[in-house]
DNA sequence: GTGAAAGCGCTAACAG
DNA sequence: CTGTTAGCGCTTTCAC
């Protein structure tokens, strides 16, 4: 591997200047910068990165913490993020935290180790008080979740909003026993306790009361969407209509529900979350919360790199996005 | 930001000593040792990674190279490759190529700028020729791609047989007209021409011929499935059968025919590719091939890692997996 | 404009 | 077992 001294050497001119060329300094004389640029590629010379970063120490890599990629919501928002930053020189590492708090943990040390000049949580396992040290080692920026603990930037959408505007479908088509998914518990994040939230202010200002025989703990895939319908099925008194927190739990449902007496939407009315590709194919078609996944992912990159490019140590931001409330069939 | 050198002063020990602790040297007094640990603790130290690198000259990282993440198929590899990765202490960088001949050779400039240790092809869109050079600078290995312009490690499906086993079942059903769909044309791969090759011999050794307007190129999403079977719509000689190489690209063709004359299976019999969670939730369910997409990952990226500890220089070697035919209403 | 020289933080001989 | 020392490849003052 050839370095910045071979080319000094095979171009006779100094590492200073050679370096100056790389980085495309202003004040290098134009012939020397011409023999620079043939030594180097002569010698198929390539700047050793980590050597860079030692010096400068700026990777030009971020951090994206998700739980798992394989979910369509957060393969969306990395696709998305990947857009910004591929477009902005940037690389993306992935951290599928699986939901553990460890793993978590661990990916934070790529900021501590400088191996990543900024993180992205697209989901966020640890309490506030733990994630909070890091910041200490450079930026992050909250996406889809959002914590009431800090004023980091964050990108997301109201989530109370979004599921009052559900429930109060549900009413207004002449439901009452509405059942309620919520996904995995992470304390941290305000989503899942905003969606609760929502739930029992649309009942109770319809005067409907909780069951809390229909509230479905720790649901998110497909698999857990199939168990809640073979649930209800063994209910004596059974919800009207549920409200799913994700298009893959209510496409469980819906699945399941085709082997079952109890049909979509004539004896329960079911509405997803997201309007994932699959909401518009499966039959019957999804009634569904629409989010702007590609919005979502390319603002809060863009925010990163705002930071990162003009070295702003704290920026505060809190964007809320709308979403839109799509009816099919359920 | 505490150095070597800190915890050094701090604990009264020298940095040689200090750097056996960082990487669990054998031969260090068990005292020092502590007195090192209590040192680093105190400062809140860990080692910079750049510099480490620059040293050493391992990154610990790996890049994943893949069309785009928003693809299942590509989701559920990267996901077990991942798996696989970080057990073994690897990071991945996710690579998303979006079909780009210029994309690829820019993320292929990290294994030159050593920002990874090695290269995991899960798409390939280049000519072979044009991305040898760079197996100078690091290992790669194949997965699901091929070409027979090398023996680089490959890990993947029969795609011949598989298709072969495809047409076959429509045959047997009593279909005849066959229609079939390809992907992107890809330069340095074998997978699209070893499916055709498939879909020919089939037709062959049951003397059927094949109709020229019933193959369908660069057709990959639901969307492009929906277009096909709008195109299938207007034919006035309609095929009674269709290969779509994708559960994505059957799923847009289901979709269609319910708004369509045609219908699915009795007008058009359809099979898919992968055994996608989508397969098996949709209605009627999808008639598909299995791809061990799991084994498949987790293979290919113990292999990498395997090359990568041991340090060789090359390992050839080619895994065939097997593959499911999965018959559900289509 | 350009070159010499001083490190960035770490590891790995090499003595002791 | 442990400390001294010499760089890894690059950028950046600081003189000229």
């Amino acid at each position: 591997m050839p370095t910045i001294k071979d080319v000094a050497k095979l171009s006779g001119i100094s590492r200073s200047t050679v370096s100056r060329v790389i980085n495309n300094h202003p004040y290098v004389n134009e012939e020397k910068r011409m023999r620079v640029k043939q030594a180097m590629l002569d010698l198929g010379y390539v700047p050793n990165s980590s050597a860079q970063r030692l010096r400068g120490s700026k990777t030009k890599t971020i951090a994206v913490l998700i739980s798992r990629i394989v979910n369509p919501f957060f393969s969306g928002l990395v696709d998305a993020m990947d857009t910004v930053a591929t477009e902005a020189g940037y690389k993306l590492i992935l951290c599928n935290t699986r939901g553990s708090k460890e793993r978590e943990l661990n990916y934070l040390d790529l900021l501590k180790t400088k191996q990543v000049d900024g993180v992205v949580f697209a989901s966020i396992e640890n309490d506030w008080s733990d994630i909070k040290p890091y910041l200490a080692y450079g930026p992050m920026v909250l996406c889809n979740e959002y914590t009431d603990q800090t004023d980091i930037p964050s990108f997301r959408i109201n989530h109370f909003q979004a599921t009052i505007e559900a429930v109060t479908h549900f009413i207004k088509e002449g439901r009452t026993k509405i059942a309620f998914c919520r996904g995995d518990e992470t304390i941290g994040s305000n989503l899942g306790v905003d969606r609760e939230k929502g739930f029992i202010s649309a009942l109770t200002s319809h005067h409907l009361s909780f069951n809390k025989q229909w509230l479905f703990r720790n649901v998110s895939s497909i698999e857990d969407g199939r168990n809640v319908m073979k649930k209800i099925e063994r209910m004596t008194d059974r919800p009207d209509a549920i409200f799913t927190g994700s298009d893959e739990v209510a496409t469980g449902i819906i699945a399941e529900a085709k082997i079952s007496s109890i049909k979509v939407p004539k004896h329960l009315s079911v509405i997803g979350f997201d309007d994932q590709q699959i909401a518009g194919v499966i039959t019957p078609g999804l009634t569904t919360i629409r989010q702007p996944i590609n919005k979502l992912g390319e603002q809060t990159m863009q925010h990163m790199i705002h930071i990162l490019t003009n070295r702003i140590s704290f920026l505060g931001h809190t964007e809320v996005l709308t979403t839109e409330f799509i009816v099919r069939d359920t």
